[in-house]
DNA sequence: AAGATACGTCAATATGGCTGTCCCATCTCC
DNA sequence: GGAGATGGGACAGCCATATTGACGTATCTT
């Protein structure tokens, strides 16, 4: 049996060893990006009454139409009586409206109306404005990098759920 | 005079006219990516009795030793009633302390205390390894991508103080 | 001495989460 | 056909985190 070689004096850097540095801003940018891009569309939501989290369901039902509520709940992972309250919000406002699902009639199929849409489209267009000048800015490549690092962040157990929200693109 | 060319029959593609899908990419990604590294910590703050706020003074305390309340108050972005309770409930657990300032006798300099820099190190970790490991997946040309949109995310006013962060790593 | 600045604090309110409990309609499976 | 599982709704109360507004005190600047 061999004798086991001793460790190398200067091991090559172990990538869960990664500078501090790198770490640090990587946190602080996620930080300073995510809620900096959140704000953008705060003025607009208040003036219909409406905060981040009406966003967040109006965002997730205008991309999968007929979405069921369970399927929400997944996705935002909130609970049950937290959704309930945003989406009555969203139905008081006529911006979102259910049908009971045909193979199951005990879903909720959720959609937005045609104003909610508009609002929904009209929020969006917030969001693409900064992400687009960003994008534009950092150029193709580091977008590329951009999912590829966020994509890691997401618990292998989540990943089929966000793309499955890429299937029908 | 020459006579102006026509406009190409299909002109190059705008980076404001992004398609819609790699702007929903993005605000998708951003989402799932920012709020499950940002869960990933909720159990050990739980332990202490404390939540997200009371992590993100602690880390930008960490990271800027000697800090005003008003720089503070700048990053974080919230009210000073809103950062005073944060701030008390650091201070009852003996994590931060504060000293006035020797120039400015008006100013609170904020620092953590031996059990604050222990206690942030152990969140550190966790955020460390989740987006080194994130890192690690992606490669380092998609690392320095991520970080490039990012900043392009951030408002023009608003990026002197996150490089400022950066200055004395 | 007057005014601005840095910080603290009391009070009330909003938002968006949570737990626990109970309910109804519908589907599935024996 | 009946039992149990599942999808969804609702009531009640609580917590964390943010807000606005007003006021107070110490200290710096001029």
């Amino acid at each position: 049996m061999a004798v086991p070689s001793p460790a190398p004096a200067t091991p090559a850097a172990s990538p869960l060893f990664l500078r501090e540095h790198e770490v640090r801003r990587g946190v602080e940018l996620l930080f300073f990006g995510y809620t900096r891009l959140t704000r953008s569309i705060d003025e607009v939501l208040a003036e219909h009454g409406l905060g981040r989290a009406h966003h967040r369901a109006l965002y997730f039902i205008a991309r999968q139409p007929d979405l069921t509520i369970s399927e929400l709940l997944k996705i935002l992972a909130i609970t049950k009586q937290s959704l309930g309250r945003v989406l009555n919000d969203l139905s008081a406002r006529n911006l979102v409206e259910t049908r009971s699902g045909s193979a199951d009639r005990r879903q909720k199929l959720l959609r937005l109306t045609e104003e909610g849409k508009a609002f929904e489209a009209q929020l969006f267009e917030a969001l693409r404005t900064s992400l687009a000048t960003a994008y534009a800015a950092a150029g193709q490549e580091s977008v590329t990098g951009f999912w590829r690092v966020l994509e890691g962040l997401i618990p292998v157990e989540d990943r089929a759920m966000v793309a499955a929200l890429q299937k029908d693109v």
